[in-house]
DNA sequence: TAGTTCGAAATTTTT
DNA sequence: TTTCGAACTA
């Protein structure tokens, strides 16, 4: 035990063993909190607190699994596994799967993320008449998702006058009306959104004492970490839960808030006083992870915030590099100088890719840099962004095995009915959902008698109607007796999915039909392995049949997962490329932020408020405090944005950085790259392109061609990106609209403007 | 009903 | 640059 305590510094030894009631440690970047709730944790099991009485909150699923480990080396022994350790989303979904019934939800109900949503509310505007555009989803989602957050109800909602007032003034008055709708169809469908998770959650929490009483006596412990980022619904679940035993450990950084566009709250931390007012508060302020030169600047940079806690942060690091700036013409230059000074840095220190991360405020930026490791064969890896499970391919074959868990899914059917197709279209769909609302059915149920619920169907129509009902209800029964991979294959084959994919030669059909074989790939390791994040336990007989890791445990397991939250299997030693965002509570010896423009960071949108730069701002604050040993800025005069080129400011928060911080000559340095760079032959043809590209934004007429286009002529063999390999049968038209005639291969004859389409010359 | 084509719109950040 | 939907054709 004293072996846990001995690693670590005085301040934290006072947070770690100060044993029971609450705990609030408040304290900057790279101080040790999450040490700290580890360290607690083991502290406590050590004495003999019982681990399936602790419950820990932490940010991402990932950052439980490691800590978990952690906690198992530091006690050792595997009774750690049984800690309730994750997100908020995935612990109080996995309660939510028991306790349900209580609120009218299945045990299998369907986690909607937020395409799913997306597309309920698309079709609610529809049906609603609604103008789509003054009700985009996206903005009536954002809404309703707020709300919610906030624990307001579709009735709360509708009947509050200032709310309503606000949407009126918007302009959206029917905003209520549609999350009332939005409300039912969810319900109808068993199925929740990432909101309904926390909201349900507090409901359930609210309404029924038993269902309380039985969690509060559970949860004996608990602990929050990233706690500034809890929103209001999170924060009552907490309270709640811990307001029998009020053991209750919180840590968190007001000056790393960097998710109130999704309803956290600052106050949450501000005012724990308020709610437990003997808490013991604890302030660390020694930073272990980096150098002088870091936490000085990033002391600078917060200290211009006005809405803050003051910290002293400290360090004994070394003093460390100074940080430093690139600067590039386009965005396309500075990948490469990025990706140049990753390789020279790697190479002159011999370091291992993972040492290195490029972080950046929006995931479109992270195109360019991928180019550009590419090009000098650095591996990487992209966090976030179109993830595995987002892709067409992957979300059908999906919907297919979600209707087959939850046969109210109306999405998952909307989606799948007529893919592949069937002869099942728009008027058919139409009518199926009109019987479904009119009787109060899902669309599987009316699917299964549609010649009872919609008589005046075509007969064929009808018949393909039924044989995919009847299709789902076989798939259906065999749930619990067959493995997730068993039937996951037998839908994938049956359902002719595969039969579909396969029959597309194109080269991005080979990759959607191996990217659906790899969906099999995961599902077979799922059905073979054993453990679960979580841990069960007798008095809750969640999985009736513990011997079959079905399909809908899958679902259940993969529909909270983000992609930070899996290995890369082909090794970790790879350049790491995230959001700002993903990257918080990470840390990485090198760290880049790229993008440091006006108007991208801080981002445009933030401009109109001072709280929202100063979110900003503390954006930039854990961007800089992620990195350990050098961090290095770089920005782009242009760039482009939506095929666009826009010309950009470097950020104003480069002028905040105090300048005996920065290294002054990198300016000079990267301007002229020094030779024996590997790029050398390559840099110039980008840049060189991109000019041409300036120059067509520029005038607009004077079509320059690269010159193969004119080399595109009748009979010529070609290869395109998409259609693989073809012959050219004729080109027509001039200027900029010559067109081709090519006949492929794999598709068959095609028009293509050669403006756009890239066609390669093949021998 | 299915497949194609053309024009408009989109990008903050995420569970 | 890509994606989505409306309109059009087979
Ligand atoms: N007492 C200590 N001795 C040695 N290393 C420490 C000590 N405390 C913390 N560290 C190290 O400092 C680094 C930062 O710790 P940790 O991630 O817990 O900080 P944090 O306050 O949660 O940071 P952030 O708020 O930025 O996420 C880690 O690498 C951790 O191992």
């Amino acid at each position: 035990m004293s072996d846990i305590l001995n690693q670590l510094n005085e301040a934290q030894q006072q947070a770690v063993t100060c044993s029971d009631g609450p705990v609030m440690v408040i304290a900057g970047a790279g101080s040790g909190k999450t040490r700290v709730l580890t360290y607690r944790i083991a502290y406590m099991l050590s004495r003999g607190v019982d681990p399936f009485n602790v419950l820990a909150l932490t940010f991402t699923n990932k950052a439980a699994r490691e800590m978990k480990e952690r906690i198992i080396s530091l006690v050792g022994s595997n009774d750690a596994r049984n800690v309730w350790m994750g997100t908020f989303h995935s612990i109080f979904a996995r309660i939510l799967r028991v306790e349900g019934h209580f609120l009218g939800y299945p045990q299998n109900f369907t986690i909607y993320d937020t395409d799913d949503s997306k597309s309920v509310l698309k079709t609610i505007i529809k049906e609603q008449q609604l103008d789509p555009k003054v009700y985009t989803p996206g903005n009536v989602l954002s809404r309703i998702s707020a709300a919610k957050s906030n624990l307001i109800s579709a009735e709360d909602y509708n009947a509050n006058s200032e709310i309503m007032d606000n949407d009126r003034v918007a302009g959206r008055p029917m905003i209520g009306e549609i999350f009332r709708h939005y409300r039912a169809r969810c319900f109808k469908a068993s199925a929740m959104d990432f909101d309904d998770l926390l909201f349900n959650t507090n409901v359930l929490l609210r309404d029924f004492p038993e269902v309380l009483f039985k969690y509060q006596q559970k949860f004996r412990y608990i602990l929050v970490d990233e706690y500034q980022d809890t929103n209001h619904a999170q924060y009552l679940i907490v309270k709640k839960l811990a307001a029998r035993h009020e053991n209750i450990c919180v840590v968190g950084d007001d000056a790393q808030s960097i998710y109130s566009f999704r309803g956290a709250n600052i106050q949450n931390i501000l005012n724990f006083r308020n709610d437990y007012p003997d808490v013991k508060t604890f302030k660390l302020e020694q930073n272990y992870r980096s150098t002088k030169v870091i936490v000085n600047a990033a002391n600078s940079i917060i200290a211009k915030n006005k809405d803050q806690i003051f910290k002293q942060v400290w360090t004994e690091n070394d003093e460390g590099n100074l940080i430093q700036v690139l600067k590039a013409t386009t965005d396309v230059e500075e990948g490469i100088l990025v990706a140049n000074s990753v390789f020279q840095t790697k190479m002159n220190q011999q370091l291992p890719n993972s040492d290195f991360a490029i972080l950046y405020r929006t995931n479109a930026q992270s195109r360019t840099i991928e180019e550009a490791f590419r090009k000098l064969n650095i591996p990487y890896r992209i966090y976030g962004g179109l993830s595995f499970y987002k892709r067409k391919e992957i979300k059908d074959l999906l919907a297919y095995f979600r209707l087959v868990v939850n046969t109210n899914d109306d999405e998952a059917f909307n989606r799948i009915i007529n893919y592949p197709a069937r002869g099942i279209g728009n008027t058919t769909l139409e009518k199926l959902e009109l019987a479904a609302g009119e009787n109060d059915k899902s669309l599987y149920e009316i699917a299964r008698d549609v010649t009872g619920y919609v008589p005046g169907l075509a007969k064929n129509t009808a018949t393909k109607i039924e044989e995919f009902a009847t299709m789902i209800a076989s798939f259906h029964i065999q749930l619990k007796k067959l493995s997730a991979y068993e039937l996951g294959r037998k839908i994938a084959t049956h359902s002719g999915l595969f039969k579909e994919l396969a029959a597309d030669q194109t080269e991005e059909g080979l990759s959607r039909l191996q990217n659906s074989e790899e969906l099999l790939n995961a599902l077979k390791d799922f059905s073979e392995k054993e453990e679960t994040l979580f841990p069960g336990e007798e008095d809750e007989v969640v999985i009736e049949n513990d011997e079959t890791r079905s399909l809908d445990l899958f679902l259940q397991e993969i529909s909270l997962m983000t992609d930070a939250d899996s290995d890369d299997e082909d090794g970790n030693n790879k350049v790491t490329l995230m959001t700002i965002h993903a990257a918080k509570g990470l840390e990485f010896p090198y760290v880049y932020i790229v993008g440091v423009e006006e108007n991208l960071f801080p981002s445009i949108m933030s401009l109109q408020s001072r709280a929202d730069i100063e979110e900003e701002r503390r954006l930039f604050y854990v961007a800089v405090t992620r990195a350990e040993k050098r961090v290095t800025l770089s920005y782009a005069e242009s760039r482009y944005r939506w095929g666009n080129l826009t010309m950009n400011e470097p950020s104003r928060f480069l002028e905040e950085i105090d300048d005996s911080f920065i290294e002054q000559t990198t300016r000079r340095v990267q301007v002229k790259p020094s030779s024996g760079m590997p790029v050398m032959q390559k840099a110039p043809v980008f840049i060189k392109k991109n000019m041409k590209k300036l120059e067509d934004a520029g005038t607009g007429d004077a079509p320059s061609y690269e010159t193969p286009v004119e080399m595109i002529q009748q009979g010529v063999e070609v290869e395109h990106e998409r259609f693989g390999k073809g012959k050219v049968l004729s080109v027509e038209g001039a200027g900029p609209n010559i067109k081709a005639t090519v006949f492929f291969a794999a598709v068959g004859q095609k028009q293509l403007l050669l403006k756009f389409a890239k066609l390669r010359i093949v021998g």
